[in-house]
DNA sequence: ATTCAACGCTTTTTT
DNA sequence: AGCGTTGAAT
C-alpha cells in the first residue's frame, strides 16, 4: 500500500492518490508518467476495491499496453491481467466483435489496412468513372480518413462540401463505404467511428459498458483525435472517472487527425478536473533538457512549463556537419564504436531520422562495420508482398466476402487469373447468390473463362475448401499457414525463381509460419479471426525490442515513449527536418515538437548531425543546417566538422516563433526557364524548369547530359545568360 | 487478357 | 530510388 507511494515525488503521489472524478496529468518528457499510471491503477484495485476488469487503460501501442499489464501484475498479482489495457483500435475491435449485432456488423468482419484501402479505392474510382490521376486514391482516402476521425459519414460530409472536388470525394466516400460493407470489412478509422456510433445509438449497450468501465485512463492524450475523444467521453460517463495523461509539447500526430485542443481543453470538457503537473525529469542530463526546452519554447501554441532536473549538466551536445549522407553515416558508425568502447551497450544507442528513406545510408555503414542493428519501421513484415499473399488465403477463409483478399489470392502465384477473370467470378457469385470463394469451386460453370484459367482455378477452389475445413477442425495456425503457402503454389513459384530475392521471400514465408505458431502458443483463446486481427493491428512500435544487443534505427515518430543512453539525430537540415512539406506555421510548430520528442529520448549523450548535400530521389540536393540547431543555446553544444551551430547562425537568422521556413531567408537568385548557368561542380547547363515558386530549379548539364534538381538559393551556381 | 518493359511521379510521419 | 501506371508483346 504505502509502498505504492515510495519513491514518488509529491505531484506523482498526488496523482496516484486521486480517487474519483476527472484527472489531468500534464506529464513532461521523462517525468515518470507510466509509473504514475500503473501505480494509480494498482491502488484502485488493491486499496479501493475496484475490479480490474472495470478499468480501461488506453495506450498508444500494443506493446505499451502489454508492458503496462505486466507492471500491474507485478504490483497486484495475476488479477491485474484482467485490466483492459490496449490501444484505441484494439479495444474497439474487441468491443465490436463482442457486440457485432448491436453494431450491425457481420461477426467475421475483416479489418482493411492502408494497402487494402488503396486497392478498394481504386475500384471505386473505376466505378465512378473517375481519373485516378486527378483523384489520387491516397489523397481521397486521406480526406475520408479526416472525415471519419471527425465522425462524419458521407452524408454529413456532403453537407460540408463546397467545391466540385469535395462533391467528388463525397461520391467516392459513399461508394467506398458500400464496397467496404459488401466485403464485410472495416478500415482503421471505421473501427473508432463505428464503435462510437454504436454506443451513441444503442442505449442498452452503452449502459452496459458505462457501468462496466468505472475508470477510463488514456495515455498520450495529446495525440487523440475527435473520434477517440468522443469514445472516452462516452465510456467515461456518467461518473467521469477519466484520467488523461499527456504533454502538449509532444503532440506529433495532427496529420492523422490528432487534436492538441483535446488536452488543452480538458478542464472545460470535464469541469472540476483535478490537474497535476509532473515537471521533474528523471531521464536526461541538464544540458540535454535545457537544449530541448530552448527549442520547444519557441512555439507559442503551448502551455508554458518548466521541466527541470537535479541531475548534473553532463556533456555538451555534439553538433557536426558533413559533406553528404555517407560521410554522416560513417561518423555515426564511428560514434557508435566509440560509445561501445566506453562500455555503452549497443541496445542503449539509437539513431533517429525524419524519414524512413534516410536509414539506408546508415544501414550501409553499419553493415560494413559489422555493427549489429535493428530498424523499426520501413517495410514491415506483414506488409511484404509474399506475406500478404499467403495471408490473403486465410483472409478469404475467415471472410469469404473479402474481395480484396480474394483478388490478391487469385493473382499470387501468377496463374493467368487477373482482374478480368475475378470480375467474372464475382458476377457469377452474385447471380447465383454464392460466396465468391464458392464460385471458384465451380469455375467450370463460369462463362468467359479460358481453359487455362479453369485449370488454374480448380486447385485453388479445393485449397480454399480444405483450408476452411482445417480451420473448423482446429488445425494449429502454423499448419494452416503452411497449407496456404504450399497448397497455393507460392512456395513452388519462389523456389523455381531461384534468385537471392526469392530466397529471402521464402524465408519470410517460413517466418510467417513460425509467427503463426507463436500466436497459437501464446494466445489465451486462439482463433483465426484473432490471429488476423493481431496481424492487422500490429504496429512498428510493437516490434521494438530494447534488449537485443543491437543499435536501434528509427524515425523520430517511432521514438516516442522510448529512451536511450546515447541518441544521434541525423539529417538535421532545412527541408529534411523540418520537413519541406511542413511549410505552414502550425506544421512547423509540430516539427519543432517532433524535434523536442527526439532530443528528450536521450539520457546521457545527444548528437545532432547534418549533411551539406543529400541524395534525394535519385538526384543530389543542397541542404542548409536545420534552424533547430540554431535554436539550441550555443553554450550547450560542441561543434565539429563542416559547420555546426555557429555557421548555422551566420547563414540563418534565429527564427521567430511561427516564422516561415528558411527558404525565403536565403533570397534565392531568380532563375527562369531557358537561362544558361554555370555550376561549380557540374559545369555549364540550361534551366529546364522552375519549381516550388522559384526555390527549386531543374538544370540539364552539358557535361554529362544529366538533369538535376537544385535549390536555387543554395546551389553554387550563377546565371551566365538570360533566356 | 495477362504479363512485361519503360516512363514518370512522388507520402513525411502511422494506428 | 522505387512504385505504379501506361503502352506493347505474348
Amino acid at each position: 500500500m504505502s509502498d505504492l507511494l515510495t519513491g514518488l515525488n509529491p505531484p506523482q503521489a498526488e496523482a496516484v492518490l486521486h480517487d474519483e472524478g476527472p484527472l489531468l496529468v500534464l506529464a513532461g518528457a521523462g517525468s515518470g508518467k507510466t509509473r504514475v499510471l500503473t501505480h494509480r491503477i494498482a491502488r484502485l484495485i488493491g486499496e479501493r476495491g475496484v475490479p480490474p476488469w472495470a478499468i480501461l487503460a488506453i495506450t498508444f501501442t500494443n506493446k505499451a499496453a502489454g508492458e503496462m499489464r505486466e507492471r500491474i501484475v507485478d504490483l497486484v498479482g495475476p488479477v491485474g491481467r484482467e485490466v483492459w489495457a490496449s490501444t484505441f483500435h484494439s479495444a474497439c475491435v474487441r468491443l465490436l466483435r463482442r457486440e457485432a449485432d448491436a453494431a450491425g456488423l457481420p461477426r467475421d468482419f475483416t479489418i482493411y489496412d492502408a494497402d487494402d484501402q488503396a486497392r478498394l479505392m481504386r475500384q471505386c474510382l473505376v466505378d465512378e468513372d473517375m481519373d485516378p490521376k486527378r483523384f489520387a486514391p491516397r489523397a481521397v482516402l486521406g480526406q475520408i480518413s479526416d472525415a471519419k476521425n471527425r465522425l462524419r459519414g458521407p452524408e454529413e460530409l456532403a453537407a460540408e462540401a463546397g467545391s466540385f472536388s469535395d462533391e467528388a470525394v463525397v461520391r467516392l466516400y459513399r461508394r467506398y463505404q458500400q464496397r467496404l460493407a459488401a466485403a464485410g470489412a472495416l478500415d482503421f478509422d471505421d473501427l473508432l467511428m463505428v464503435t462510437v456510433r454504436m454506443l451513441e445509438a444503442d442505449e442498452a449497450t452503452r449502459n452496459r459498458y458505462q457501468s462496466r468501465f468505472q475508470h477510463v485512463m488514456v495515455d498520450e492524450y495529446q495525440d487523440t483525435n475527435h473520434a477517440q475523444y468522443r469514445l472516452v467521453r462516452l465510456l467515461g460517463a456518467p461518473q467521469d472517472n477519466v484520467m488523461a495523461v499527456g504533454d502538449d509539447d509532444q503532440g506529433i500526430y495532427s496529420w492523422r487527425g490528432a487534436d492538441v485542443r483535446n488536452i488543452l481543453d480538458f478542464e472545460r470538457d470535464y469541469p472540476g478536473a483535478h490537474i497535476v503537473a509532473l515537471e521533474q525529469n528523471y531521464r536526461s542530463t541538464g544540458t540535454i533538457l535545457r537544449a530541448a526546452n530552448a527549442v520547444v519554447a519557441l512555439n507559442h501554441d503551448r502551455r508554458p512549463k518548466k521541466l527541470w532536473t537535479d541531475a548534473g549538466d553532463g556533456e555538451p551536445l555534439a553538433v557536426a556537419g558533413f559533406r553528404d549522407e555517407h560521410e554522416e553515416a560513417r561518423a555515426v558508425a564511428s560514434e557508435i564504436d566509440r560509445a561501445a568502447a566506453e562500455g555503452t551497450r549497443l541496445d542503449e544507442i539509437a539513431v533517429f531520422y525524419r524519414t524512413n528513406a534516410q536509414s539506408r545510408a546508415i544501414e550501409d555503414q553499419l553493415v560494413r562495420r559489422r555493427i549489429p542493428y535493428g530498424v523499426v519501421g520501413g517495410p514491415r513484415f506483414y506488409e511484404r508482398a509474399e506475406v500478404r499473399d499467403a495471408m490473403a488465403y486465410l483472409r478469404v477463409v475467415a471472410n469469404p466476402g473479402d474481395v480484396i483478399a480474394f483478388t490478391r489470392a487469385m493473382g499470387a502465384p501468377k496463374r493467368g487469373v487477373g482482374p478480368g477473370a475475378v470480375a467474372k467470378l464475382a458476377a457469377f457469385a452474385e447471380t447465383h447468390g454464392l460466396g465468391i470463394a464458392a464460385a471458384v469451386a465451380q469455375a467450370d460453370m463460369v462463362d468467359g473463362l479460358t481453359a487455362a484459367q479453369r485449370r488454374g482455378l480448380a486447385p485453388v477452389g479445393r485449397l480454399l475448401a480444405d483450408l476452411d475445413q482445417a480451420a473448423r477442425a482446429g488445425l494449429p495456425f502454423d499448419q494452416l499457414v503452411r497449407m496456404a503457402v504450399d497448397g497455393s503454389g507460392l512456395r513452388a513459384s519462389l523456389e523455381t525463381e531461384g534468385t537471392l530475392e526469392a530466397q529471402g521471400r521464402l524465408e519470410n514465408l517460413d517466418e510467417l509460419i513460425s509467427v503463426a505458431g507463436e500466436y497459437q502458443a501464446s494466445s489465451d483463446d486462439p482463433s483465426l479471426q484473432g490471429f488476423l486481427d493481431e496481424v492487422a493491428l500490429q504496429s512498428d512500435a510493437d516490434t521494438v525490442d530494447q534488449e537485443t544487443g543491437a543499435v536501434t534505427l528509427m524515425t523520430v515518430h517511432n521514438a516516442k515513449g522510448l529512451e536511450f543512453d546515447v541518441v544521434m539525430m541525423t539529417g538535421m537540415e532545412e527541408g529534411t527536418f523540418p520537413h519541406s512539406r511542413s511549410d505552414t506555421p502550425e506544421a512547423l510548430e509540430e516539427e519543432r515538437r517532433l524535434c523536442y520528442v527526439g532530443m528528450t529520448r536521450a539520457r546521457r549523450r545527444l548528437g545532432l548531425t547534418h549533411a551539406e548535400t543529400r541524395g534525394f530521389r535519385g538526384s543530389r540536393e543542397y541542404r542548409l543546417p536545420s534552424r533547430f540547431l540554431a535554436e539550441i543555446p550555443l553554450s550547450d553544444t560542441r561543434s565539429t566538422g563542416r559547420s555546426g551551430a555557429r555557421r548555422t547562425e551566420a547563414v540563418m537568422p534565429r527564427s521567430a516563433p511561427g516564422s516561415r521556413p528558411g527558404r525565403q531567408v536565403a533570397a534565392p537568385a531568380r532563375f527562369d526557364q531557358g537561362d544558361a548557368v554555370v555550376h561549380a561542380t557540374f559545369g555549364e547547363g540550361v534551366v529546364t524548369a522552375v519549381e516550388s515558386r522559384g526555390s527549386l530549379v531543374r538544370v540539364r548539364f552539358a557535361d554529362d547530359g544529366t538533369e538535376r534538381r537544385l535549390m536555387a538559393g543554395a546551389a553554387p551556381m550563377r546565371k551566365v545568360e538570360t533566356a
